[in-house]
RNA sequence: UCCCCUGUAGCUCAGCUGGUAGAGCGGGUGGCUGUUAACCACCAUGUCGGCGGUUCGAGUCCGUCCGGGGGAGCCA
């Protein structure tokens, strides 16, 4: 394979020739000389290659390299002497591989709106922020496997399809094979006996009940795998198809949850700290100003602890007047997490124990029969980032939780099964990945970084 | 789903209280130059989102539909 770019960046000056492939960025005319800059995708920088127009056949290949053709040019690295760059391609050669024809090629070498940018999704990975965007998703994910795989937390590939409708995080996206245009019915309604799976299916809104099943066998367990929302949100923040991270420790209450989650955002925020410098910078200067100083800071600094109730009293007492009134048993709004993390705490907070009426039946019951096991994730800038709890494993108290939700204990009898089998603590927590990103590049909008956005209406490419 | 904003050249936008359209960038042509947001000159841009209405006359006002953005709710 040839050199990619980024290292060929790299080098020192040296006389043996040297290949660079990519794509034309800009091109630059002299008087003799053409000047491009060739990108491969392997760092922001492009590669200055400079070529001699000495012959007909050089002067006619480029005269149809424009910006967005792809290039091979060949000879040696040299010391540059402008100031934009250390080194450049002296080439020899260079082959036109694919045109670009200009009039038509919607990229040019001005700053585009992200608007437009989703319309072309198929070329917009060629842009400076969506290709800087791609490299830390990538060092993202690669941390969330090394965090996880360093601490022998298994990978489970939990189900894309399921058909246990019991999930409740959302609304679900059916899936079916019977014919829309006519349906088979039976005592007035669809007849899913003569469906694929014999009964209703949908795409999983949430790995975390499976999850907990391997967890309960392989003790330390984790997802890393796309989820599904039918929502009607239209929204910068949600999308119908997004990655969720999910851990799921047995033998293991919520301070142990607090811990890993707490370690977990350090070591992804530091590590794209480390490997993703110039592209952070990049962030820092043109898309979110500040937003390394944020992230170093959650990356050094202390996770406060601090109880539901403590929160309230801390709001409650605060010099500032809200929007939503504060009090006990109402869900915390973003100003109250925001003012949380910003004003009392000046860094991220943990607020754990929350009312049992605001959250999800499965959590943990506490002894004073009010609050659950919960803890929520805040981060300055963002808000929740992570939510979490631990499991209720009490099969009496999980089945009184579920009939008191109006759910059915019939529809969760396997997940029942694990509190009459070898229960034990547990806990996890959950992590929407394209949050994640968005709070790392500081980039405002979700379907900008993800490669190809599903939203309401919108599922082209 | 609700509220607000918005849709004009390939892109980003201007177009006041109604009188059939402009700029910058991009593109083309020519010039200059080890250039790097290159520079200078000239040239062409268009069903003003769709449909309907008011009016002598609609980019402009009204209705409606569609697309986009922001906020809310829901959440990750």
């Amino acid at each position: 394979m040839i050199e990619r770019i980024r290292e060929l960046l790299n080098r020192e000056p040296a006389e043996i020739p040297v290949t660079a492939q990519g794509w034309v960025r800009t091109k630059r005319d002299t008087k003799h000389v053409t000047f491009l800059e060739v990108n491969d995708g392997s760092c922001l920088k492009s590669l200055q290659v400079i070529i001699d127009r000495n012959s007909r056949e050089v002067t006619d290949t480029l005269n149809r390299v424009s910006t967005g053709a792809s290039v091979s040019c060949t000879g040696r690295l040299a010391e540059s002497p402008g100031k934009n760059q250390k080194v450049e391609l002296h080439a020899d050669t260079i082959e036109l591989i694919g045109e670009a024809p200009p009039e038509s090629y919607p990229l040019q070498k001005k700053r585009h709106s992200f608007e437009f940018l989703r319309e072309i999704a198929h070329l917009r990975p060629r842009t400076n922020t969506i290709g800087a965007v791609a490299r830390v998703r990538n060092a993202m994910s690669r941390a969330v496997h090394t965090f996880f795989q360093e601490r022998d937390f298994l990978y489970i590939h939990t189900p894309i399809i399921t058909t246990s409708d019991c999930e409740g995080a959302g609304e679900m996206f059916q899936v079916t094979t019977l014919p829309l245009n006519q349906v088979p019915m039976r005592e007035g309604s669809p007849d899913y006996s003569r469906d694929f799976f014999q009964k209703p299916a949908n795409l999983t809104v949430s790995g975390q009940l499976e999850a907990e099943i391997y967890a309960l066998a392989m003790t330390n367990v984790y997802t890393f795998g796309p989820t599904f929302r039918a929502e009607n949100s239209n929204t910068s923040r949600h999308l119908s198809e997004f990655w969720m991270i999910e851990p799921e420790m047995a033998f293991c209450t919520l301070e142990g949850n607090m811990e890993v989650a707490e370690s977990f955002l350090k070591y992804v925020f530091s590590h794209v700290l480390e490997t993703c410098r110039e592209d952070m910078e990049f962030f820092n200067q043109w898309i979110q100003k500040g937003v390394i100083d944020s992230l170093s800071s959650v990356a050094e600094g202390v996770f406060t602890r601090m109880t539901y109730t403590d929160a309230v009293k801390e709001l409650t007492a605060a010099p500032v007047s809200f929007e939503y009134p504060v009090s006990w048993g109402a869900d915390l709004q973003s100003e109250h997490e925001k003012y949380l993390t910003e004003q009392v705490c000046r860094g991220p907070v943990i607020v754990t124990d929350y009312p049992r009426e605001i959250k999800a039946f499965y959590m943990l019951l506490n002894d004073d029969e009010k609050t659950v096991r919960a803890m929520d994730v805040l981060v300055p800038r963002l808000g929740e980032i992570i939510g979490g709890s631990e499991r209720e494993y009490r099969y009496d108290v999980l089945t009184r939780r579920i009939l008191e939700s109006g759910l059915d204990p019939k529809d969760y009898w396997w997940y029942l099964d694990l509190r009459r089998y070898g229960t034990v603590p547990h806990a996890g927590f959950g992590l929407g990945f394209e949050r994640a990103v968005q709070y790392v590049t500081g980039m405002q909008n979700i379907r900008d970084v993800i490669p190809f956005p599903r939203a309401v209406g919108s599922a082209e490419f």
